[in-house]
DNA sequence: CCGCATCCCCAAAGATACTG
DNA sequence: CAGTATCTTTGGGGATGCGG
């Protein structure tokens, strides 16, 4: 039954796609790099992933030590998968990735969550010394703080921001054509409260070139 | 006929997968780091991967334009397939994929192709200044020239080597169990030529830890 | 509700044979 | 040598259902 399906090849390469090879596998792991996510919760940022897939995926990937499954202390007592230290150390090849597949097509109707955008802002976060700031992002009802300490991204997880200077609110499409320089943040639909030159340096220092 | 299977993200891992997530992609790619090759010693480099899928990720792979297919000169006139300038750009990410799957389990009866190993010196190279050297090195019929300048790798292809300082000859195998310093190299079956000093610097700097 | 298991169907991969 | 043709097996997409 478990047919522990290998390449079958001593090169490190093909071991790590021996982990994380199959089909959404590393989507799967993407949606944990901000912190543990519920079943649901991945099912729902991952359309055209069915149910019996995902449940084998994360079965796979906490077998091989990936991701692991936790219970939250109550109230609450959710079930959560989250990253392990191993899982969290794709963090350089989830960076080599995104910069490579930048220049790759994107397909039409693409969905594109929260969480991505998110990830893509630490990414290609561009540092420039001299300001202080923590931001709280709110898209698609998810939540988000950031912390910048002298012009460089120190902090950001899931969850609110305690005390933020600035909050952003909208779509992760919204913020994501703010990103790109397509629209101006009044008309992408992306509201600005707070300290607005704070919020300015953020946009400016997370927009994409081209 | 195409179905072009996409996730549908306009994230770039996910259009990275996109282009690279199906089977046995990577490992087609990985073949092409060193070098061009042609269709026969791909397929002899990975076990296990059938014609037809050999054939069609190389078409998909040079559709996408990661892969370009070219035809050397007569005499010869070879069909060889070699990386695009994007997918030779994929080098950060196996550095970083090849080092976080070093931890990953090896599967039993493990095939080691001799690209690996030479990718993996390349990879895990400790520079230490003060040396300069031209290696051969002849694995299982395969011949590359490596180039050591004040310490640093500067270059590695393959093919063979004008006016080597030393030649190491064997199996993968072998080089690799003196790598992870299983075996000193003459018990393991890797034969020493010319400057011994340089060769045994060369092995120093490629050996790998734990 | 959330977290899957079951079922059905099609698409992709493995194996083998064969051809320009 | 460089693939294509064919067949079988496995894995993935989609819908539904069921237990906690």
């Amino acid at each position: 039954m478990t047919s522990a399906r290998t390449y079958g090849q001593a090169c490190p390469v093909a071991r790590a796609m021996d982990v994380l090879g199959e089909r959404w596998a590393m989507l799967v792991v993407r949606e944990l790099r901000l912190g543990p996510r519920r079943y649901s919760d991945l099912a729902a940022q991952l359309p055209g992933l069915g149910p019996t897939v995902l449940a084998a995926r994360l079965r796979e990937l906490e077998r091989s030590g990936v991701v692991r499954r936790e219970t939250l202390p109550p109230p609450g007592a959710a079930r959560v998968y989250a990253l392990t230290e191993w899982g969290a150390e794709l963090e350089p090849v989830f960076a080599a990735l995104a910069r490579w597949g930048m220049r790759a097509p994107v397909p039409p109707d693409a969905h594109l969550g929260p969480d991505p955008v998110l990830l893509g802002m630490r990414t290609f976060f561009r540092s420039t010394p001299g300001w202080d700031a923590v931001v709280e992002v709110r898209l698609d009802g998810e939540v988000y703080a950031l912390r910048v300490e002298d012009g460089a991204l120190t902090d950001l997880h899931r969850g609110p921001a305690a005390d933020p200077d600035a909050t952003l609110t909208g779509t992760a499409g919204a913020l994501h054509a703010v990103r790109t320089g397509t629209l101006p943040p009044d008309a992408a639909g992306l509201a600005v409260t707070g300290d607005r030159a704070v919020a300015g340096r953020l946009l400016d220092a997370v927009r994409l070139p081209g």
